[in-house]
DNA sequence: AATAAATGTTAATCTAGTTTAACATCATTT
DNA sequence: AAATGATGTTAAACTAGATTAACATTTATT
């Protein structure tokens, strides 16, 4: 497997000498999941900061009437953990599935603990790569707030056009919190609106 | 003004030597706000992270219909600034607006980058602060979705009962997303239920 | 090709939360 | 003490989105 697209998705945010490279290849794993394997169960400890190669997963939780709640989705060039697991590795809240054959690098938490010793600058990244997944995630507590369930749809395809297309659409509507049938009616309004 | 409130809460997470703490010291500004003044506007770009040695700010953004919407609260020994903003320097989307007279440390982003530089183990201090902040910004999308309003009041209520007794009802309506009306209902609801 | 399983749509009824508007209480200023 | 502005409550009418249930379409399996 190539680690070309890690190696370019980091060098956005930090360069990385040879010796740094070798050292950080050489504590990565990779790993391929088949279509609707888990790579974590809520309840699990997250062991692993994954960054994806190729696929797509799911990350959700089941609530107690056994309701799944999609809380994001990740392809390739995007990391897809239970992050709050990880970094205290404390249980899992959080399932995180494979809707696709996927292929993943994986940090494991020990590992990566050294690796901030050996490569300091990858503290830089991680803080880097958190900041920017914080931010995305108050934008969405916004659009949740600010956004009609039709406005939030709109926004999310307009936003992820390719994620549209390779999941269904029960998903999307799970993901922006509403029904699968009020998704439905939405989008022939939408139609209608044209 | 004591600094020693930002000290306790950076040896949580990493240990500095007096020549770090020195360093540190010599690049962050203190400051007051009074009652009611913005520390950073909408449209500002957020110049400063800023840590809350005594006091309370309301983060918000106040949409198209002039419908003020509140993201969080902090007080003591919490961070306040619009990270948006702050780390790609560009405009604000949201306010931070003091609700009491409010003692603040601010790091410029200027002198965190030197920081930065100079006291790496900033980078694993920062890096931490946001991992935490963007689990609670997850854990807030969780509950928007799962909990009804009177859940979300309830847990609201216990988890952060000082805060309830600081600010105005109509601000922890804005802050659940709710009107004000409908806060009063759950109250009485609540009332009712005992 | 036939069947089953998964996914998607439509429509009727229902409910959590909004809107509007009137009134009540509390705090601040004169 | 009166008056003003800020905050909080109640109730009636309304709406976005949920629920239920029946049916349609697509995909996978034999």
């Amino acid at each position: 497997m190539s680690y070309q697209p890690l190696l370019d998705y980091i060098k956005k945010h930090v360069d990385l000498t040879p010796e740094e490279k070798a050292i950080l290849l050489s504590k990565i794993i990779d790993r391929r999941y088949l279509k609707n394997q888990y790579i974590v169960q809520q309840g699990d400890i997250c062991k692993t900061i994954n960054f994806i190669i190729a696929g797509c997963t799911k990350m959700f939780y089941v609530d107690e009437e056994g309701q799944e709640h999609i809380i994001m989705f990740s392809v390739e060039d995007w990391w897809s953990s239970d992050l709050g697991s990880f970094i205290t590795q404390t249980p899992a809240d959080f399932n995180i599935q494979c809707l696709e054959n996927t292929q993943l690098i994986q940090f494991s938490y020990d590992h990566l603990e050294v690796l901030y010793k050996e490569v300091p600058k990858l503290e830089r990244l991680f803080r880097k790569i958190t900041e920017r997944a914080f931010v995305a995630s108050q934008k969405r507590v916004v659009r949740n707030f600010s956004l009609s369930a039709k406005e939030q749809y709109v926004t999310f395809r307009n936003t992820y056009p390719k994620i549209e297309q390779r999941v269904p659409q029960y998903m999307i509507a799970s993901y922006l919190g509403i029904t699968k049938e009020f998704l439905s009616k939405i989008k022939s309004q939408l139609i209608q609106d044209q």
